[in-house]
RNA sequence: GGGCGGUUAGCUCAGCUGGUUUAGAGCGUCUGCCUUACACGCAGAAGGCCAUAGGUUCGAAUCCUAUACCGCCCA
């Protein structure tokens, strides 16, 4: 494009596919085993296959992507491997829905079939979240991608599976699960909702055996009392001590029931005695296995009551509910019933009432896989961004419960578990085994269960790479180097593929783990489908851009904490941007016949440089250094933030303005060409900066601004490190003090209604000869961004009706008669007297109190010394100042 | 009930191991500008007892303790 028609506002649409497409034709996410490069590999929290692309995923994986295009321009063999999981129940509900929807069940079809259907489904949309990653520029290895039930990982599930049983790591047993009695399933607790909802407190009468005494238990299931087979109460508590090991009877059912203690009773909620359920209460499973108690099931896996319910067999949970505490009332053993509000735990699929439910599980002994995930935390091994998330990760894992894994589900891997038909032996094998290991019978059947999705992801970053084969993929790019995700699954997630990293391969799948925080909305609420306060990236990048998404979303998320995100959150990414973009356009137009190749600043030499040359690189390069710390720390909103201030307030605000007059045709031609130079050596290296934030303008840019070919990119261009022979302090100082005038100078301006394009005369008062020839030798810089008419410099004399700024060795003086307005002056000068008094007095006081100068570091009396002369000396002249306004005036 | 965070300008947040801090930025507000890169912009300004109470220290927004409020996770 001729420079002349770069248009005056940057327009993302035509760039960010164009430069994408260019990407993934030159193959430059796609990395290579046999690589000499040293290895940085990531592999992406597999999102679901029903998932679509939210906020949360756009922050998760925009870090991921920054993370992963630095090491790449570090040099690094970078591998970021995408996929997704299978979700069972999710996508196992969604198509049952559909199927409902078209007045089928999963049942008319059968197992096979089903899966079949899921499998199409798949097939045609499962890749749709994917694709969108794509559309917020993730540079994501393709090629490798995954899916949960790939054969591939499949062969690693059953592996682990067939090891840990041999282990004895895996059993089968019953538990207390959670239970939705719609999808006949059991789910993890994160699959469970909990929700507040107001019910009852039902206080039952239990009579005492051959006793008209009766105890009264309160409970918000009384349904669940047909499976009572014991009371409760806390040993510390003195109300039922006299009670403990009497017998109570059962209303209704007439079991005899044993009244026991046991700590985990809380004496202050209701009665203090409460009715033991092991078959439908986690808790009351817990104390049955301590006393031995009987477990009676009452229920159905639909939650209708069973034979155990007796008369209410047949009956709904709530049905029976309502029909029992009917009878109990007309039995009189309803003592009260008081409203009462109850964390009720839904499924988080169906929203269906989840019933505690005794059943069969196959389970994972935790205990021994989480010794080893404790013990490489505490050596190190294992570091968590921000690093308060390790305490978490520990408490989980000292507090460990063993895993109940397996799922009453079609869709997943199927448990390589079959049942001899003739010898109850339990076979377990990755293949189907032909005869039963005992008896030989070829008399076998297959559970019918799934394993949990978590028992697939936490295999990921090894499954993806071909374990249990030695590939070449696994032993290049295993252990990966981070993972990034939300704080929500460090436990049922990270650690678990802490443990199995561990387990499997002796080694840390990752060393640092980067939580970020969760999206809220402008008002603190967390963005949720349900609540459809969400934010549709698709519809940020359409408005604003790819770039603009991702530069804003990290600059308005702070490490670890929740970032608060609007819509016009994202303008501030579209404005930089734009800011960017125009700067660029500046030093193009400003290019003549020069023309610019890559790497500018390696050979620049250093003759001949101006103070705002040294100045800029200077800051350019202590950019540099601090970006890369605080990229090597995880702290990518620092990081951008560093990049957005050095842009757009070093090089636009500042160095931009001095650069424009070095094009004058009254300038030098060698001057102009270092200018130039400066110019596109800066721009280049905030390019390169800036790539792994917004990779797409820089790169439109990149190849504006260098005649180098379409399959070039600035992604695979040298990092920017720090060069030392840049770093000029002295330069720094210099230009910071004629900062300070100009803004003073503008200042007056200001207030003085000067208007912009007007150049006043401005003299500054200085006193020191050394000051002085500096600020001749730079006056140019104040005429140029102040707009100044003419300086003079030296023992100059206050004019009359000046405005007047004093700085710690410069007097600044406008002249303006008229212009001033006299009291307001006054104003202003005694404010800035009454401040520096006041600066002064707790500077008298430090530099008077024995203490501080016994026992603060000589440094810091040196520095308390140097304020006091600074701001003695600009009182005197302060108050010189308003003498002369105060004098003049009463002289009127 | 247990654990982990947060509380700094109207809003969202910086402020690392106490002293270059006279507490910063972005957005918003106010004033003036279409100054030939950018009005998605430029220049300037106003705005804060750093939640509260103690403590450590010569010195605390920064460290410790308690309290209050907000949030998340686990039970």
């Amino acid at each position: 494009m001729p420079k002349a028609e770069i248009p005056k506002q940057y327009n993302p649409k035509p760039v960010e596919p164009k430069w994408y497409d260019q990407w993934l034709k030159s193959g430059i996410f796609y990395a290579k085993a046999d690589s000499p490069k040293e290895s940085f590999s990531m592999v992406i929290p597999p999102p679901n296959i029903t998932d679509v692309l939210h906020l949360g995923h756009g922050l998760n994986n925009t870090l991921q992507d920054i993370l992963i295009r630095w090491k790449r321009m570090q040099g690094y063999e970078a591998m970021w491997l995408p996929g997704t999981d299978h979700a069972g129940i999710a996508t196992q509900v969604m198509i049952e829905k559909k199927l409902v929807s078209e007045g089928k069940t999963k049942w008319d079809l059968g197992r096979e079939k089903f899966i079949q259907l899921v499998w199409e489904w798949k097939e045609k949309n499962g890749e749709y979240i994917l694709n969108q990653l794509k559309k917020i520029g993730c540079s994501c290895d393709w090629p490798r991608t995954r899916f949960t039930l790939d054969e591939m990982l499949t062969n690693a599930v059953l592996e682990v599976f067939v090891r840990l049983y041999n282990k004895g790591l895996i059993y089968k047993g019953k538990y207390i699960i959670n239970w939705c009695p719609r999808c006949l399933t059991s789910l993890s607790d994160d699959e469970t909702i909990r929700e507040e909802t107001a019910g009852n407190l039902w206080y039952i009468k239990y009579p005492l055996k051959n006793s008209k005494d009766f105890l009264t238990v309160a409970t918000t299931r009384p349904e669940t009392m047909l499976g009572d087979t014991a009371l409760a109460v806390n040993p510390n508590d003195k109300r039922y001590k006299k009670y403990v090991g009497k017998t109570a009877i059962l209303p209704i059912i007439g079991r005899e029931l044993p009244i026991i203690e046991d700590h985990l009773v809380d004496p202050e909620f209701g009665t203090g005695v409460v009715k033991v359920t092991p078959a439908h209460d986690k808790y009351d499973f817990e104390m049955a296995k301590r006393h031995n108690l009987e477990k009676v099931v009452v229920m159905n896996p639909d939650a209708s009551m069973n034979e155990n319910a007796g008369f209410y067999k047949g009956l709904d949970r709530y049905e029976c509910r309502k029909k029992l505490v009917a009878e109990l009332k007309k039995e009189k053993l309803i003592e009260k019933i008081t409203p009462y509000q109850v964390a009720l735990a839904k499924c988080y699929r169906c929203d269906t009432v989840i019933e505690p439910y005794l059943s069969e599980q196959w389970f994972v002994k935790m205990q021994p896989l989480a010794e080893p995930a404790i013990k490489v935390y505490q050596e190190g091994k294992l570091r968590f961004h921000p690093e308060h998330w390790g305490k978490v990760y520990l408490h989980w894992l000292e507090n460990i419960q063993d895993w109940c894994i397996s799922r009453q589900l079609w869709w997943g891997h199927r448990i390589p578990v079959w049942y001899c038909k003739d010898c109850s032996e339990i076979n377990v094998s990755k293949t189907p085994p032909t005869a039963c290991k005992k008896c030989q019978s070829s008399n076998l059947e297959q559970d019918p269960d799934v394993l949990d999705t978590w028992f697939s992801s936490w295999l990921w970053p090894f499954s993806t790479l071909g374990w249990p084969e030695e590939t070449a993929d696994l032993k290049k790019f295993y252990p990966t180097k981070a993972l990034f995700t939300a704080s929500e699954i460090v436990f049922l997630w990270v650690a678990r593929m802490v443990m199995a990293g561990l387990e499997f391969r002796q080694e840390v799948p990752f060393a640092d783990v980067y939580i970020h925080g969760t999206v809220r909305d402008a008002e603190g609420v967390k963005m949720s489908k349900s609540l459809g306060n969400g934010i549709d990236p698709l519809d940020i990048i359409r408005e604003y851009g790819t770039d603009s998404l991702r530069f804003s979303i990290v600059l308005a998320a702070p490490d670890g904490q929740d970032p608060c995100i609007s819509f016009n959150t994202f303008e501030q990414g579209r404005n930089f941007a734009n800011k960017l973009w125009n700067a660029s356009r500046l030093v193009m137009l400003s290019l003549g016949e020069f023309v610019p190749k890559p790497n500018l600043l390696e050979s620049l030499s250093q003759e001949n440089l101006t103070l705002a040359d040294r100045w800029i690189l200077s800051r350019l390069n202590k950019t540099i250094a601090e970006i890369n710390k605080r990229l090597s720390v995880y702290q990518f909103n620092a990081a951008a933030k560093l990049i957005y201030d050095f842009t757009w307030h070093d090089f636009c605000d500042w160095y931009l303005e001095t650069a424009k007059s070095r094009f004058a045709p009254t300038n030098s031609a060698t001057d102009s060409l270092l200018a130039q130079k400066v110019l596109v050596g800066v721009l280049e290296t905030i390019l390169k900066l800036l790539h792994p934030f917004t990779p797409f303008v820089t790169e439109e840019i990149w190849h504006l601004l260098f005649p180098v070919e379409e399959s070039k990119t600035i992604g695979l261009e040298s990092w920017p490190e720090v060069q030392n022979q840049f770093l000029d302090e002295k330069a720094e100082s210099i230009m910071g003090n004629l900062q300070e005038i100009i803004v003073n100078i503008r200042n007056i301006k200001w207030e003085i209604n000067l208007h912009p394009s007007k150049r006043p005369l401005v003299l500054l008062k200085v006193e020191d000869n050394g000051v002085k020839e500096g600020l001749i030798e730079h006056q140019n810089y104040i005429i140029e961004l102040a707009k100044v008419e003419k300086l003079e410099i030296g023992k100059v004399k206050k004019p009359e009706n000046s405005a007047v700024r004093v700085l710690k060795d410069i007097e600044i003086y406008v002249p303006l008669a008229g212009l001033i307005d006299v009291e307001e002056e006054k104003n202003r000068l005694e404010e800035e007297i009454d401040k520096l008094k006041s600066l002064l007095g707790k500077n008298k006081e430090r530099l008077s109190d024995k203490n501080f100068l016994a026992k603060a570091p000589a440094e810091i009396i040196a520095k308390e010394k140097a304020k006091k002369e600074d701001w003695q000396m600009r009182l005197k002249k302060l108050k010189e100042n308003l003498q002369s306004l105060t004098s003049k005036q009463g002289g009127k």
